[in-house]
DNA sequence: CCATTACGCTACGACTCGTAGCGAAAGCGA
DNA sequence: TCGCTTTCGCTACGAGTCGTAGCGTAATGG
């Protein structure tokens, strides 16, 4: 395969900081002008590249702005804090502290948005940004497991069904008061909600 | 006041087959181009109206999609089921209904992404959609409490916080499953979140 | 040294934006 | 019927953005 990797092609290669640099100006650019004033031709000025370079290199405005959303959540982790009550106000709060950024809020939406009617861009969002939110509600249920907080699913796909519901009803309720309410998600409001979630998630079990 | 409604003022009347048209026309042009691809001019034509005409009524893209969208959430109503789970049930079918629609699916997120620059825009939209929404889920609670499904909640303040609360889980999840996960919101999920939303409300209240 | 690729720069046609100006149409009151 | 007022359709406009093409130059590997 060696499917054109920047190993071994002739000629000159790609600049990295070019990239790490026009990733940085669209952030930027941003938390100055949101997405709907943010044009191509500035990210390349303040990034000081050539606007040919950008598009070079992505395709349009919306790919552009996924990689430089989805760099926000690299440092998303779940450190454990030992129940899974707490896991969850983790998790909350890892999501709400990137929500909070303006970057975050006018990109996320907006390439969301886009990509009803792009099926290539939701799948690049999905890989960047939803899956490694995803592996933190992951991790966090078998932790709760191992703990004994949750019992075992043997059924594999019941188990699938059960994480993708817990993942919408997490991402979904601090997105949509993050954004769409537009209040804060503080401990309280997150002590509220695990309170709620690990609730529904215990009872159910035992019923 | 009698602040300029159309009732005693002099000259032309503005014509209300127009208004009626231009929505719908919004509407199109959103499920056949997007949000992104759609332009004021197109829809001016496709309205039969002059593109003049639009902006002597809306200030810009922004506000005129969200009250063409806004229409769309004039068919909510929540029937009587009998019980809370079943309620919940119908308000997530409710709410799904309308997002399965492309015109809200790409017109909906777009208008809340630029709402998080735009403060006017975001009271609109919570005027003439959201909190047509949250009104299903309040009415739903007060339903619950006079079956005694759920405790009534002397504190007003706290009631209020429990109710932003219940809202945001609901709406969230629905549309992070609608559009984020992509995955169809059909009686079987409906059943598992309301199950799981059930035991969270009941258990905290017996706890 | 040469092939190959990336880069910066300029220029371009096409398109959209939001506004201004004009004459005509549709109401209301005298 | 005659003004007065406001809306309407239409045209035209400068400004801005888009995405691409072309060119000469810079950086790497054989």
């Amino acid at each position: 395969m060696q499917s054109r990797t920047a190993a071994s092609r002739p000629g000159r290669p790609r600049s990295a900081t070019a990239d790490t640099a026009i990733l940085a100006a669209t952030r930027d650019a941003l938390v100055e002008l949101g997405w709907s004033k943010l044009t191509l031709g500035d990210v390349a000025t303040r990034a000081g590249v050539a606007k040919t370079t950008l598009y070079r290199r992505w395709p349009g405005k919306n790919e552009l702005v996924v990689d430089a959303v989805a760099e926000l959540f690299d440092e998303l982790e779940l450190p454990d804090r030992g129940s899974l009550a707490a896991d969850i106000e983790g998790v909350v709060l890892q999501f709400a502290t990137i929500l909070a950024r303006p970057e975050a809020r006018s990109g996320l939406m907006a390439v969301v948005a886009e990509s009803t009617r792009d099926d290539a861009l939701r799948q690049r969002i999905r890989e960047s940004i939803v899956d490694r939110q995803k592996c933190l509600v992951l991790e966090g249920r078998s932790r709760a497991q191992a703990r004994g907080e949750l019992p075992p699913e043997p059924d594999p796909s019941e188990s699938a069904r059960t994480a993708d519901l817990i993942f919408d009803v997490i991402a979904g309720a601090v997105v949509h008061r993050a954004l769409v309410s537009a209040e804060p998600v503080d401990t309280d409001w997150a002590h509220s909600f695990a309170g709620l979630l690990l609730n529904g998630l215990t009872a159910s079990a035992t019923a």
